[in-house]
DNA sequence: TTTTTATATTCTTTTTTAGGAATATAGTCT
DNA sequence: AGACTATATTCCTAAAAAAGAATATAAAAA
């Protein structure tokens, strides 16, 4: 139960939501999903780690940037049935339409060095 | 996205997934839920308003009482999605259990009168 | 129509959650 | 080692959520 109420949690905010959505474009690193969420960087790392708590999501330190990837959703059934769906959930919504359309031009290199 | 994020929040209470794994075993009114869980009248009432706005309950009128029972999730595909998946996610929870053993032994007439 | 009862709603309080500012940490580079 | 930078963590505040007490509503019975 608490597993599952954790993934369900974890899937009640808009913001993270959004960034499973950007996920599955691509895997990003922290300040790339802080610029297109336009929120705090302390505010993303966190939401990151409520995420990885949840089994959703992974990462892989490559120097100084921490990249961020969706997981196999192995750590648990209801992860891995939600990722699942969330491939073809919402991708009409205007809000992971616009923001699927601004990744690719969200370079790593530009957004990070300020 | 807002009826998304509605339903996951729906589901990230105990109390309103064990009146769902409840109403999978049979419609109960709302004296019923309350014996069950060891709750508040109103919070009863409160909780499965929230589970109706999210689609997953609905309510039929018998006289004074209101007896809830699981959509169909015909109100949209999230919450057809979730139902389905919660048939047999948790049914291994000892609390789920627990309430799915005791049930049978609530009766409506007993447990409403006071 | 008055009373009773099951449920809904309002109100208030406590707890939880989300965000940013400030700070800490850990790699990287010189 | 010292400076720099990306990320994590802590701390604080504001907003949201959850619960019960009190109250309102609506259906039934007398």
């Amino acid at each position: 139960m608490k597993n599952f109420l954790r993934l369900m949690k974890a899937l009640s905010d808009p913001n993270r939501v959004k960034i499973i959505k950007m996920l599955q474009h691509k895997p990003m690193c922290v300040c790339e999903i802080r610029e297109a969420l336009h929120v705090s960087q302390p505010s993303v790392s966190k939401n990151l780690k409520i995420l990885e708590d949840a089994g959703l999501v992974d990462f892989r330190k490559d120097g100084l940037w921490v990249e961020y990837h969706l997981t196999d959703g192995s750590s648990s059934p209801y992860a891995a049935s939600l990722l699942g769906n969330l491939r073809h959930w919402l991708e009409d919504e205007d809000e992971v339409k616009e923001l699927k359309k601004r990744i690719p031009f969200i370079r790593r290199e530009e957004v990070c060095k300020k």
